[in-house]
DNA sequence: ATCAGCATGTAAGGCGTTACATGATTCA
DNA sequence: TGAATCATGTAACGCCTTACATGCTGAT
């Protein structure tokens, strides 16, 4: 009954373009898919632990000076298994904004608040836009790959996305300032 | 150093508004705010019960007939609590969409299944689109209050944003079809 | 009479985060 | 020599979901 934890598919998915370790497997997640999956050391290196067992993956001691260092490396198993779950129907899609929970509630706080946590989202969504925008110029401008289109695909709807949520940010300051007749309290 | 658990400032919200049974509680989200948050009956009436231990909501019982009925009422110093949230700059906004994460992966996997992953994610999002936006009309026609100004924003985000992921739709099936040159596997 | 909806709750488990613990290496 | 980065891992806890358990009411 119980999904598969989806952070075995994100390492599995990860191997499957190159060999890392678990270190490596949480710095690829934040810098290319930390906008719509994360990871923690806390949860990457017991799932490590538990591919291996399952086959799914193969590990090889690979130390830098006396500094331990466990490379992981995708089985054929794995990466059937990786393809399996790309065909599976089920997706789960969640977004959480505790943003749009504390706009939902503005009614009885003061507007000044409402207006302030627009600011905010908007200051931090700007940022990791120009990030995002900057990655998918440089995947849109080698697109020679399959694996590239999809990376690139993925970027674009960040961009695109936070560039509605931008869009967004002013129509919902300019109506909240402008129904002012409500009297802030 | 914990954070508040984040449905109890729900349920706060939602009683800042009216009274309401947990029953009625669980209604109220999935209806209005399931696209940006959810709430199920396993953390809702435990939260309940600490709410009220902490003096942030009263209770009273108002059975129908012979069926058991609670009704919850939030008290100033609940009020106050909900306020002070919604003016704490902490939020955090959280997007994890496995269609995304399958798309990421998609390279080793048949681009049918990559096609057919963004033609299920885009039905699905039509589908609550539609609802969304008659949500979003009728909360566009009736702005007198703060509270149903605060309704329309958040609803307009839900439509604005679902508007781009359909045309992002769109140009990600536009891009894997054209691309096949890598030839699918 | 039966089924959908109203209504309250508990139990188990899953998944993830945060903080902690440890130590090597590289660079300023 | 000290800080940042590389590197692996554990422990505690938080929050939520799912499934289960129970029973009444109203409509067909």
């Amino acid at each position: 009954m119980a999904r598969e934890k989806r952070i075995n598919v994100v390492i599995l998915g990860l191997l499957s373009h190159e060999d890392l370790t678990g270190y490596d497997i949480k710095k690829h997640i934040d810098n290319s898919i930390s906008f719509f999956w994360n990871g923690s050391f806390g949860n990457i290196y017991p799932a490590l632990k538990e591919l291996e067992e399952d086959n799914l993956i193969s590990s090889s001691n690979a130390p830098v000076g006396g500094r331990e260092r466990i490379v992981y490396h995708i089985t054929q198993k794995g990466k059937k298994h990786l393809r399996e779950w790309i065909k599976d129907e089920q997706a789960v899609n969640e977004l959480r904004y505790e943003t749009l929970l504390k706009l939902f509630f503005a009614g009885g706080a003061d507007k000044k608040d409402a207006l302030h946590n627009i600011e905010l989202f908007e200051d931090k969504i700007k940022k990791d836009l120009s990030i995002l925008k900057i990655h998918c110029k440089t995947l849109k401008d080698d697109l020679n790959s399959e694996d590239h289109m999809y990376f690139y695909l993925t970027a674009l709807f960040g961009v695109e996305t936070y560039e509605a949520y931008i869009k967004w940010c002013g129509k919902a300051k300019k109506l909240i300032n402008d129904k002012d007749q409500f009297g802030g309290r």
